[in-house]
DNA sequence: GCTGAAATACGAACTCGTTCGTACCTACTA
DNA sequence: TAGTAGGTACGAACGAGTTCGTATTTCAGC
């Protein structure tokens, strides 16, 4: 198990989300799929001082260098999130969801879903406690 | 009503969540209520970039400048929740939230508000649609 | 009024993130 | 096998944020 990898930086972030979501890419894949138009070594940058944070890893064994995610989505968004939780909350998990609903645009359903987990939660708390 | 001023970095963020939860106060003072072990001049001259940014106000009529926030706590929250949600989570809510609650130390008490926020959320909908 | 303590203003250094130009390498292909 | 398209590596420039040293100002009390 590789020590845990920084956080990663926004341009960073942004790589990762295209490798999340598309799976293994080259250099260029990555351009493509990023919303930015940045330069392709500006891209290659990016992952070959990623691959040194250990972000992603990479497989040179073809012409181009194939690069995968090294950290799960779940757990950098959790990380993201704690990091904002801490910095702007004290730490406050509800006042941070409180503001994250009264961000207009959340949909009935996505309201069924946070109630549905809540009681999920309330499930596994009654096993512990 | 002034043109809304930018996010605040991580220094100013900090001085601002001391200025919110004392009110309006000399650099000193801030300084004195700041976790971090910062001095004074350093302290100093945030107040002053943010007083151009347009973060803070002050007033000059006594011996020391007395700053005063001038972005409200819950916008600024929710303007970086907003900022999270886009880089992080695609816009999903509902994905950060969920990731919020799996911060284990969410105490039941806190579960029970949000939930008693979600009803509240639900009532009012029920107005509009 | 003078002086010193306490405050403010200014500028510079340093780090980190971002961007890209340029040089170099490699493997098809004609 | 020489040229070239398409890749990689490297280094440098730039901006933003952070920090603090130093100079300057201000005012209360002697």
């Amino acid at each position: 198990m590789p020590l845990d990898a920084p956080l990663p930086t926004d341009a960073e972030l942004a790589i990762l989300r295209v490798l999340w979501a598309h799976g293994p890419s080259t250099v260029r894949e990555v351009q493509d799929h990023l919303d930015t138009d940045q330069g392709y070594t500006t891209v290659l940058k990016h992952l070959q001082l990623m691959l040194d944070k250990g972000l992603v890893t990479r497989d040179e064994s073809g012409r181009a260098h194939v690069y995968a995610p090294a950290v799960q989505e779940a757990d950098t968004q959790r990380r993201l999130v704690d990091d904002l939780l801490d910095r702007a909350f004290g730490g406050s998990a509800r006042q941070l969801v409180m503001r994250a609903l009264s961000t207009e645009d959340v949909s009935r359903d996505e309201l069924d879903q946070i109630r549905d987990l809540l009681a999920q939660i309330d499930d596994d708390d009654h096993d512990d406690a």
